[in-house]
DNA sequence: ACCTGAACACCGTTCAAGT
DNA sequence: ACCTGAACACCGTTCAAGT
């Protein structure tokens, strides 16, 4: 009879969940392995359950339970939970495809900005653990580094092809920023209960005025018709 | 001997607090009075904490410690600190003054983006707050209405007015955004440490050769530049 | 070397008890 | 009506103890 060795325990205490879930088998379905933890599998679980319930729910112990693993586990591979958090910024960045140094400035800048918007679209939490972390991780270094690569080929002076990136990172965070904060709704009227709504016409016309407008929020559209006037604005300050 | 009536018992407990802080002598400097707890008090109370000592570090039990009261207390004046936080928002909202509707709509904007940016410098935590409670209080509702209307009194149209405030508002969330991410650091060398920074060379080529570039964060400046790049930008979209 | 249980110092919030 | 203490169900993190 095989004995389970170190995480036999692990059976005992979880049977269901250990068979249905944790353990893999071995193709003579004799050695239950599990996978060993790692700082990389620790983030990618963490992306996954941002992804699925939001980072304000993400806790130590709960992502100790998606890995069938206590809390207290995860300390060996990760210095705290600042430090995944590192991680799941780092893993969004990574996501995003880098621009093409050869091609037209413009068309990269707009590629890229779009590829940003849907980076933080798909990972709406970054933008949170930005406010709370910073953005300095190797992989957002490595992004920026690239688009300013993009700014000062087209012919912009070291200065402003930092004024141009900052603007292109500020017009995205922005747009993020505010997806994040109010997802899917009407920007004017949400909150608004219908006994309200009467005052409103007249304490807030133009807001009413707009309101049936817009009947969700577009906001990848509305952040391309912004995208398009910085690059133009930024061509036109362009030395020939 | 005068009786001090129902807060006696607050004397006893916190004495030393209560007779120089936290009470208030009438002209005899017999009847020591405490301000009577309200909801204003509360977030007044909560906004200064947080310009203080940030806002990941306002907990109810410390505002209630300013406040001279127990926690508990303030759910008496306040639904939860859900509740203090829309408080705080509409705070900084109703601070920034509203546009002139007769002034020149590119002056207008142009002040009330400034006027924007140094309402979100002044509290910054501002827009953490908006990320997690989204930014429809009655203040922030009618300084949109205030600015939408002035782009539409410019003569843009319903759609275009709209795309206009939400641009501008993402320029200036997306400053903000990064100033507090990021409060006066450097841009692209923060968190880099001397040994890294051989490696950076080449690594990153572009973001090494602006380092030196930016003494330090220039936000308000950096703003300003995008800011008339966007005018700019909307200006040539109007019809004529 | 890695995982664990118990513990610590915090949270927001509820509720019955006080005045 | 307003304030309070005790309690509940959570946090992140430390640490000595297990294997």
């Amino acid at each position: 009879m095989y004995v389970y060795g170190v995480n036999v325990y692990v059976r005992c205490k979880h049977v269901k969940v250990d068979l249905e879930n944790s353990l893999s088998y071995d193709a003579d379905m004799t050695a239950p392995t599990r996978e060993t933890l790692t700082r990389d599998r620790i983030v990618d679980a963490a992306v996954a359950f941002a992804d699925e319930h939001g980072v304000e729910a993400l806790s130590m112990r709960k992502l100790g339970a998606e890995l069938d693993v206590e809390a207290m586990s995860l300390y060996n591979h990760v210095a705290n939970k600042d430090d995944i958090y590192d991680g799941m910024i780092d893993y969004v960045f990574a996501s995003i495809p880098l621009p093409d140094p050869d091609e037209d400035w413009k068309l990269a800048i707009r590629r890229i900005g779009m590829a940003g918007m849907d980076a933080f679209t798909l990972h709406p939490w970054v933008v949170k653990l930005l406010m709370v972390r910073g953005n300095f991780g190797p992989s957002a270094m490595r992004f920026t580094d690239r688009v300013i690569g993009v700014f000062t080929k087209a012919g912009f002076s070291d200065e402003d092809a930092h004024h141009a990136w900052q603007m292109l990172a500020s017009h995205t965070m922005g747009y993020a920023f505010q997806q994040a904060a109010n997802p899917d709704t009407n920007h004017y009227t949400v909150g608004m209960g219908t006994e309200q709504f009467a005052r409103m016409a007249e304490e807030f016309p133009n807001v009413t005025r707009l309101g049936p407008l817009l009947e969700c929020c577009e906001y990848m559209t509305e952040f391309a018709f912004g995208l398009d006037i910085i690059i133009d604005g930024l061509a036109a300050r362009l030395p020939r």
